[in-house]
DNA sequence: GATGAATGAGGGTTCATTCAT
DNA sequence: TATGAATGAACCCTCATTCAT
């Protein structure tokens, strides 16, 4: 999955700015991107400033015009993969029309989707892998994206208990439970998959999540068992 | 291939073994103990050998008469924490009798008891942070552990589904949808949970995921939304 | 295999390379200096990385630069000192011009002035000494170093033989016979006479060594003892 | 050449001893035997302690029984396996009958077998290898085996060129040249000839240095070169 | 800004030595 | 006397970090 280190010049002009000063203004960017590939694969700790540099086509020293540390470093790469997709997940949940199912649907997509064909597909198994490390990391995930997302989807459950659309369910699990199955086989797919030859289909998968869920919590019919 | 807490000759001739030798008959498994507990919480890379060691009670030194090195006692580890489990498994998936509901509902339960409360409770969260740098080993976890525990669900899953407790679902995707819930919520609670205030609510958590799960996978009865 | 002084490209651009660049590319000659000293006088095992790289006015870390391992640091101070040596032996064999018996002392005061006053004085010590440890050094420095210089002094024995000059001996041995006290001396010199207060008479040492090896060698008279 | 761990007791009983008591009173030697066979083999620093151990048949505790460190083991080595063939040698020169070519010639075979055959094979490669790091023992290794050695030689060239069997030398270095060669050869036997196929035809070697050196000092007959 | 040689603290590993049994 | 588990100092080696160019 590594982009495999770019050996020069990376992609087409994109405007009439000179070359070489497009590549340094994206230097940061190329770091930052060869640093969540390599933390991601090898965790914090075991992963070498050297191959970020090199697979950022830079030397090591370079690295420390940009970032005073490899905690820094490590951190910058966190913070700047979450922060477009906050912005992203913001978006999308403007957008709250319809039914609570079919906006649950909505989410629930919208998250799958950001969690494995985006930058985002290997930041929760690294939080998760470094929260042991980096405590102050953790709650920053927690509190930018772990609890906003949960507020987002308690916002759609709440409201589909409310017009009858849901039963009565607790909430906090509830949406954890909505959640979880996501994010796990985003982590999977970032690690034991990456091993096995076990072909993993991903819309069955989440075609199947979201119909179970939401059978799930709908609300029953008046005869759920009727002679029972 | 560390000899490791030998199973036989233990109890039975307890008194008549000095202590020192019951002593160092333990040694092995205090060490693995110490060094899951850390492996857990940093990480292999991070995680200095003389902390093991010093959390065993023992020095450094100590760890080469029983691991012939860092890996070598991280695999042990690993090994020696899920064997036991698997054990555990076979046992708890022989009593399969009951509906296929009340059975799954078994399994769930014993699973997160076994994923929260067991010495596997850290294990899914260390596999997949290590997936990239021990690819045997996570190998190793699949087949042992990740596809039997597939195959008891999905055995159940199959059962219900064929006398008709469940509508037919796709198994492979709901086989991992009821576990997804355990296992992301057990690697939660040794990562990020433990560095922020929220309280997690576990017997709602496991109770309602069970609710929705099951009703999300039943029978639909034949009149589903009447007046609809 | 260490890049260890690129010969080309050297003397030639002196002026133009800045200072630090040719001080770079004299470390690893530096470096193969100072643990030539020290693996002669301590042995392979000994000696501390430590203080090779003290004496040649580095830190430890510098030395894994230019070499991956002290066993390769070993390998290439054998080597890098005895391929020079190879070159001036094989230059000095050329030179086969008058009597037998003056190009065996040449021969032997050549190599004499190569194992005292050359780099290659402690090798012969050392590759005995590691024999052992470093088989394969052993056969590089037999197949470069001991069968050349056995072949040379045995053409020019079987010269002399040939043309008369020396009476016919075992020439395998006695080619031994005429090296071992120039190698043993050389060894002595590197170890025992550094501890003891002996005064070693080189000079005289060599002069008779050749003196009675030739009369040792030559054709006898006709009349060996007139009287007896 | 070593020979390879008994396993278990060793040869026949000698007397009516009891077995364990002569293994007791053998412990020593047998840790000395296995210890001298080692340092030989791999140099002081190389040799591991625990290989001696084994090696002698005990364990490596038992070894600080005997000897307070494995320094005063290695010195226990040398002096024990010196201090003897000093007594043989001794016995040896005693017998300094008949003409001095004879005595040499006697001399030099008892040291060849000497350095060959007993176990005083591999000391002088030893003690050249660790002059560095055991001055001491070089010392004592020069006082009582070169001096002595050198002396006895001397003697023999002295009377032979009183007597008029030699012509006048120069005695301290033609002494060393007598001794060289079966030093060095002793040497090339314990270390690279270990490494390589060559066959190394001993019986020639020592009868080739023998006729050579003795021709080579012999008082030349008036009439040396008469035509000439 | 970029390089890459150099550093040095830190960690894994070895092994001589000790000591309770 | 003999054992072998345990120790801890020492050493090789790595790698984040610095800095002269």
């Amino acid at each position: 999955m590594p982009r495999a280190v770019p050996p020069r010049r990376k992609a087409a002009a994109r405007q009439a700015v000179p070359r070489w000063k497009r590549r340094k203004e994206a230097r940061p960017a190329e770091i930052v991107a060869a640093g969540l590939e390599l933390f991601v694969e090898r965790g914090f700790a075991a992963t070498r400033l050297e191959e970020v540099a090199r697979r950022a086509g830079v030397t090591k020293g370079t690295l420390y015009l940009y970032f005073a540390s490899k905690e820094a470093l490590f951190k910058a790469v966190v913070r700047e993969t979450i922060v477009p997709a906050i912005a992203r997940a913001e978006a999308l949940a403007e957008r709250h029309t319809g039914t609570a199912r079919a906006l649950f649907e909505e989410l629930a997509r919208g998250m799958w989707r950001e969690h494995t064909e985006s930058a985002m597909a290997g930041i929760p198994k690294l939080i998760t892998a470094e929260a042991g490390n980096f405590p102050e990391l953790a709650r920053f995930y927690y509190e930018e994206v772990v609890k906003r997302g949960h507020a987002v989807f308690a916002n759609v459950l709440r409201r589909g208990i409310a017009n009858g659309e849901f039963r009565p369910v607790h909430v906090p699990s509830a949406v954890k439970l909505a959640i979880a199955p996501l994010l796990h086989a985003a982590a999977l797919k970032q690690s034991i998959l990456k091993c096995v030859p076990e072909a993993f289909d991903a819309k069955q998968y989440i075609d199947t999540h979201i119909t179970i869920f939401l059978d799930g919590v709908r609300q029953a019919p008046v005869v759920d068992t009727p002679n029972a």
